[in-house]
DNA sequence: TCAAATTGTTTGACTATCAAACAATAATCA
DNA sequence: TGATTATTGTTTGATAGTCAAACAATTTGA
């Protein structure tokens, strides 16, 4: 059978809203409808990309976004307990207990005695986390490349600029 | 007991390393280490701010952004199967099954006859569902008015440009 | 005509998430 | 000090979203 696929358009005809199918069989491209205007959606279409390049990136590592998160914060808050890492990470303490796991199944990440709290647990990089960490920081800056490939250094900065305005109300 | 509660900061010391607790009980601020400089964060939490906004602003209709999804497609290309709903959200033919038994139940969208393959199926809005969409648009609208509050009517435009950019690659 | 592909569906697995409860411990206050 | 209240990490259970594989019905292409 011929290989058909649907494409889907990125600019609109005029209005925007047509038969999916206008003769038997013939199928054409999509319509996207409003989505295209949509600051939402070329927000979400932009973070979705980026999204699957960061994951395919760190892929070769082994390691989840959400690993990757919890690496990069305990590198720079050293023996922060493992609700702090959740509030960090915006998620809730109950599910930081298997990403920590995990880690620390792998030698990464060690759940030290904390100085004053019993309770707690103070989250440190093992030696192969400090090691794991410098090899993701060199994946992570090839990736921070690709993505901003077709973006002017002044652009990069304008773009970093708006988006922290968005995300900061 | 005193409500202590964790702050991340935005703006960062340098190095961007220390530790989450310096005397005993006594706890400083997150830092974000090398985070916050990197575009791939930023968007994110750009993202993940606008998608709460998206997602509390559609509460009230009771509809998850993935069906919200679904409406506006079917809407702009009446009588497209599953399948290809399934190619333009991104997600396996199999998750569309679920996510249009829920509009169905709620008969927001019909699954009619198609008219040239009877193995498909040809969706389309209902009654209901017309009038739930111009609802949503009218929240879609004032969703996209708060996200973009803080920016010019030049700067959205621009923020629009380097986004599209980024994620067409 | 007949083999290969596609459609919608079901089933099962997996991940990520939260909420609620728990014992151990810490902090606050009377 | 002693009693109450809060927090920490954990376990358990629920929910949601996703995919892969298989299936019958149907369509397509050779």
């Amino acid at each position: 059978m011929r290989k058909t696929g649907v494409s889907v358009r990125k600019t609109e005809p005029l209005p925007a809203e047509n038969n999916a199918r206008d003769r038997a069989g013939e199928r054409r491209s999509l319509s996207l409808g409003r989505l295209p205007g949509l600051l939402g959606y070329t927000l979400r279409r932009a973070q979705l990309r980026v999204f699957q390049d960061f994951a395919a990136s760190m892929d070769g590592e082994g390691l989840t976004p959400g690993q990757i998160g919890a690496l990069l914060l305990i590198k720079a808050n050293r023996g922060l307990s493992q609700s702090d890492l959740g509030v960090a990470l915006g998620i809730d303490r109950s599910s930081v207990v298997p990403l920590i796991d995990r880690l620390q199944a792998r030698d990464l990440v060690r759940r030290a005695a904390h100085a004053s709290d019993r309770r707690a647990h103070a989250l440190e990089l093992s030696e192969a986390g400090e090691a794991a960490l410098i090899r993701l920081l060199s994946r992570l800056e090839a990736h921070e490349r690709r993505i901003a490939a077709h973006l002017s250094a002044g652009e990069r900065r304008t773009l970093m600029d708006l988006l922290a305005r968005v995300a900061d109300g």
